[in-house]
DNA sequence: TCAGGTTTGGAACGATCGTTCCAAATGAAC
DNA sequence: GTTCATTTGGAACGATCGTTCCAAACCTGA
C-alpha cells in the first residue's frame, strides 16, 4: 500500500481517544495504542507524531465533537431547559455505543495534565469556558421564554452548573450509582426554576 | 542507626502524599519520592512496602486528615451554614502552607485510578460518602437552627453540594481564577437560602 | 568494650517505557 | 513490466520504570 494508507486516520483517532479517555495519558502505553488501534508503532508516529501530539489530537477531536455533535445539536433539538438537561444526562449516563461510561475527557484530562502542560491546558480551559457560555446562553433563553425563572443571574447560574456537570463526570467514575447521579442532575435542573 | 530509624514515618509519608496529590500516582516515579522525601528506596520499600501500598498510605492519611482536621473542626467552630461555607474554601483558596492549590487529592484519585482499582475505589467513595453526609447534617441542623431554607430536601441538597465540591476542586487545577472559583462558592451557599 | 540485629545507601536487576530505524511490501505512474 | 515514492511491520535503541539485594554504618543491650 504505498500512496495511501491502509488504515482510515480519523477512525484511528477515535480508538485512541477512547482508550485514552478510558485509561488516561499516562497509563496508556504505545503498545496499548498500537494493539487498540490495530495499527503498527512506525504508522502511528508517521502520522500523528509522538504519543503527546497523537494525545492533543484526541483531546482536539473530543472537544470538537463535544462542540459539534453535542452542544450544537442539543441546542438546536431542544428547548433551553431540556437543553441543559440533555448536556447533564449526557456524562451521567452510560453510553450506549460503548457501553461503558467514562466520564468526561475534558475533565479527566483537567486533572490529570492541565496544571503540568500549557497546551493542554489551553485546550481544557477553552472547553470548559464554552459549556459554561452554553449553559450562559440556555438560562437566558429560557428566561425569555419564561421556562426558567427571571431571578436567576445567568452568568452565575450557568457557572454553577458547569462545576455541578464536573461533578458529575467525577462520581460517574468513582461512584457510578444511578439514583446518585440522577438526583444531582435533578437538584441541578431544579435551580432553574 | 539500627534500633530507630533516621526519618519521621508520619512526616516523610506527609511528603509522598503532596507528591502523590500534585502529580498523580502514574506521573510520580520512586525516584521522585526518593528525592522529595530525603529518604532513601530501601527505607521507602522497607517501611511502606512497594509504591501501591504507599500510595494507598498516602491516600489513607489524607482521608484521616480530611475527617479529622477539615470537617471536625470546621463543625465545631461554626454554624452550620458557615461550616459548609469553610470546607467549600478550603478547596478553592491557595492552601497558604504549601503556596500552591492542587485540588483534592481524592478528586484526583477518583479520576485516575478509581476506576481501575477497586481498593481505591473503595476509599475515594468512602470519603466521598463522607462529605456527603457532612452537607446532609450541615443542612439539617440550619433548617432545624432556621439559618438554611426549611424548604430544602437535605439529601438532594447535600448530592447536589458534593458535586459542586467536586466541580472546584477541578477547576481549581484547570482554570485557576478567582472570580470563577468564588462565583461557583457563592452560587453553590444561595441554594441554602 | 563488645556483640547483634536493624537501618541505610546505592548498585544492580529485568521489564517496560517512548522512540527511531530500516528492509520488505505495495500499488500508482509511465 | 518496470520504476519508485510511500507505507508497513518489527527489530532494536537508550532511558527509565518499580523492585530487589547486600555490604557498610550504626545504636542499643549486655
Amino acid at each position: 500500500m504505498p500512496w495511501q494508507k491502509t488504515f482510515d486516520v480519523a477512525e484511528t483517532l477515535d480508538k485512541a481517544m477512547q482508550t485514552f479517555w478510558a485509561q488516561g495519558y499516562e497509563a496508556t502505553s504505545m503498545q496499548d495504542l498500537v494493539e487498540r488501534t490495530g495499527v503498527n508503532r512506525g504508522s502511528l508516529y508517521a502520522t500523528y507524531g509522538d504519543k503527546r501530539a497523537l494525545f492533543l489530537a484526541a483531546l482536539r477531536m473530543y472537544d470538537d465533537r463535544m462542540r459539534d455533535n453535542l452542544l450544537r445539536r442539543v441546542e438546536a433539538a431542544h428547548d433551553p431547559r431540556d437543553a441543559v438537561r440533555q448536556v447533564f444526562l449526557r456524562f451521567s449516563e452510560v453510553n450506549p455505543e460503548s457501553g461503558v461510561n467514562c466520564g468526561c475527557f475534558i475533565t479527566n484530562t483537567a486533572l490529570e495534565l492541565a496544571p503540568h502542560d500549557a497546551d493542554v491546558c489551553r485546550i481544557v480551559a477553552q472547553a470548559q469556558r464554552r459549556i459554561e457560555a452554553f449553559f450562559r446562553r440556555m438560562i437566558e433563553d429560557g428566561k425569555a421564554q419564561g421556562t426558567i425563572t427571571a431571578e436567576l443571574d445567568a452568568g452565575e447560574t450557568a457557572r454553577g452548573l458547569l462545576a455541578s456537570m464536573i461533578g458529575i463526570a467525577v462520581l460517574t467514575r468513582s461512584r457510578p450509582e444511578r439514583d446518585l447521579l440522577n438526583g444531582v442532575v435533578e437538584e441541578a435542573m431544579r435551580r432553574l426554576g
